[in-house]
DNA sequence: CACTTCCCCTGCAAGC
DNA sequence: TGCTTGCAGGGGAAGT
């Protein structure tokens, strides 16, 4: 389930084997919801273009392409972009794992849940783009063109303050889980890092968010921001899907204090690991380290 | 406008 | 063993 932390760990790890490269050719499979821009006219405007840069928005990759114009990446739930030199059998289901031979399982080969293949002028390694449950979202930006997903994200929750928290919060009636979760007002933060934020917080999910005070701003933007850093320096976290463009597993999972712990201690005060649905979402807190 | 609920999709684990 | 059921959740659309 790719936040903030494995997209930017998508983004650091794919870019050395993306920008600069001539697209050679590119395969689209799949038709909408996908591929926002049909498969064809996605795969003309990439053929012969370079990637100069690429760029991150909360949970949005944005590749810069020589003509000017951007694709646009978001990786849902399984989306996996990775290169095919990384070889590793993660990259695959258990079960479509357990099809192949080890020979087979040592490289990846592009399956029907490979819905983008870049093949390069080089000749050297593809880049493919992968989603399972294709929650992911594709499309081409022509120059100088946005598109509404992108205007109306709120600012990236890297760098969110209590500042913007404040603002953010003020008035409202919802779970402050909710508004963490709201891409509009804080770019980013996904179920996993909301959870985790929350907890070193010692806030609870469902504290009405107008209710925070300036102190506890204050804390939830230096959670928020701690274990975000923490997860990117930790390679993201692998909990169901998600691994690098190269094909390494991340660690945050490791470091996780509440999320999907439901029934273990607390790791500070032994109290077992509550579990609840806030904002649709399953919603993992200590009852004695967030008491409200 | 603020907020909630529904739904898309597939793999996987648990239960019978 | 093999079936069904429930769960995972990002986020837009529709509903209250």
């Amino acid at each position: 389930m790719p936040e903030l932390p494995e997209v930017e760990v998508t983004r650091r790890r794919l870019a050395p084997v993306l920008v600069g490269r001539r697209i050679r050719r590119a395969r689209v499979s799949g038709a909408a919801p996908l591929f926002l821009t049909p498969a064809p006219l996605l795969a003309r405007r990439l053929r012969g273009r370079v990637a100069r840069a690429v760029r991150r928005h909360g949970k949005y990759l944005l590749f810069e392409l020589d003509d000017e114009s951007r694709l646009v990446i978001h990786l849902g739930m399984t989306g996996q972009l990775f290169s095919s030199a990384a070889r590793s059998p993660r990259l695959l289901s258990a079960t479509a794992r357990s099809a192949l031979s080890p020979e087979e399982q040592a490289s990846f080969r592009p399956d029907v849940h490979t819905h983008l293949r870049l093949s390069f002028e080089d000749g050297g390694p593809e880049v493919f783009l992968r989603d399972v449950r294709r929650f992911g979202r594709a499309l081409h930006l022509a120059p100088g063109e946005s598109h509404p997903r992108l205007e109306r994200l709120g600012p990236d929750a890297l760098r969110v303050t209590a500042g913007v928290l404040r603002e953010v919060t003020r008035g409202r009636r919802a779970p402050i889980k909710s508004i963490l979760l709201d891409q509009a007002r804080i770019a980013g933060v996904g179920n996993i890092y909301a959870d985790e934020a929350l907890y070193r917080a010692g806030i609870r999910p469902t504290r009405r968010a107008g209710r925070l005070s300036a102190i506890d701003c204050d804390r939830l933007a230096g959670a928020l921001r701690f274990v975000l850093r923490r997860s990117l320096e930790t390679g993201g976290s692998s909990i169901s899907d998600f691994v690098a463009p190269d094909g390494r597993d991340g660690r945050f999972q490791d470091e996780r204090r509440v999320y999907a712990r439901a029934g273990e201690p607390c790791l500070a005060c032994g109290v077992p690991i509550r579990r609840m649905v806030v904002a649709q979402r399953s919603t993992h807190y200590c009852p004695r380290c967030q008491p409200r």
